[in-house]
DNA sequence: AAAATATATGAACGTATGCTCATATATTAA
DNA sequence: TTAATATATGAGCATACGTTCATATATTTT
């Protein structure tokens, strides 16, 4: 018979104390949410590359197109997404928009990826 | 008229010499490849959650379920990820097969995300 | 004012992703 | 040996995501 608590396992969860313990010290749940959407940020190939771009110089859309070899309108969403993620601010000089990064959390952030990357 | 060029915006890339300077010191592509994927890992609730429950203590798959409250199917198939991103190691004990973390680098990583997260 | 340029944005489309469900495997218990 | 338990896994499905395309807006140039 399979019943609602066969999904939660609780009828046999193991080590009741571990995950009561666990669970004391459980972050909220928004912060787990706000991480994954940070993390989101630096999961895609052609952000990951405009947020190392822009950590080594301030560019502007035209710019990070040439570099990347995509449209002018595949960089500015990602450069949506980025904004809306804080993670890079912009400069609007005549018709030109440059952007660059928000912080240096980011470039830490790139760091540690690095390091566990390279091994 | 619609060229190729100007989807790249190589005839009026606005500063050569910026975008020259950048991609030479442009890492290679599999470094990014690699590094998306890892930052993938961390970009789900789920398996966020799971990552940080290992980092405070071994637990088996019906734990983390019973955790989480999520079926050991859900929790099993992103274990499977974990796994293959060699995020996390496993060992088995009878027919409970206990899960923890595979280094220290996700310690890390997670601390620099929250502090940034946190602000 | 009209044309050109830089960027932004909504819709559409194909692909990737995460979960469920059914089922398989391995181990222990009866 | 048979039943029960813990985990793994493939298929299916709904949703999320990233790019393209068409088009809009803002600014500069002619």
């Amino acid at each position: 018979m399979k019943n609602d608590n066969n999904y939660f396992c609780e009828s046999s969860a193991i080590h009741a104390d571990v995950v009561d313990r666990v669970r004391q010290t459980m972050p909220e749940s928004s912060d787990f949410h706000n991480l994954a959407n940070l993390y989101k940020m630096f999961s895609d190939n052609t952000r990951l590359r405009i947020l190392w771009a822009l950590s080594c110089e301030e560019m502007c859309v035209c710019d990070l197109a040439a570099l990347l070899s995509m449209s002018g309108s595949a960089i500015s969403h990602q450069l949506k997404s980025l904004r809306l993620s804080k993670l890079v601010k912009f400069d609007k000089r005549g018709k030109v928009v440059y952007y660059s990064l928000a912080d240096n959390h980011v470039r830490v952030i790139f760091e540690n990826g690095f390091l566990h990357v390279i091994e």
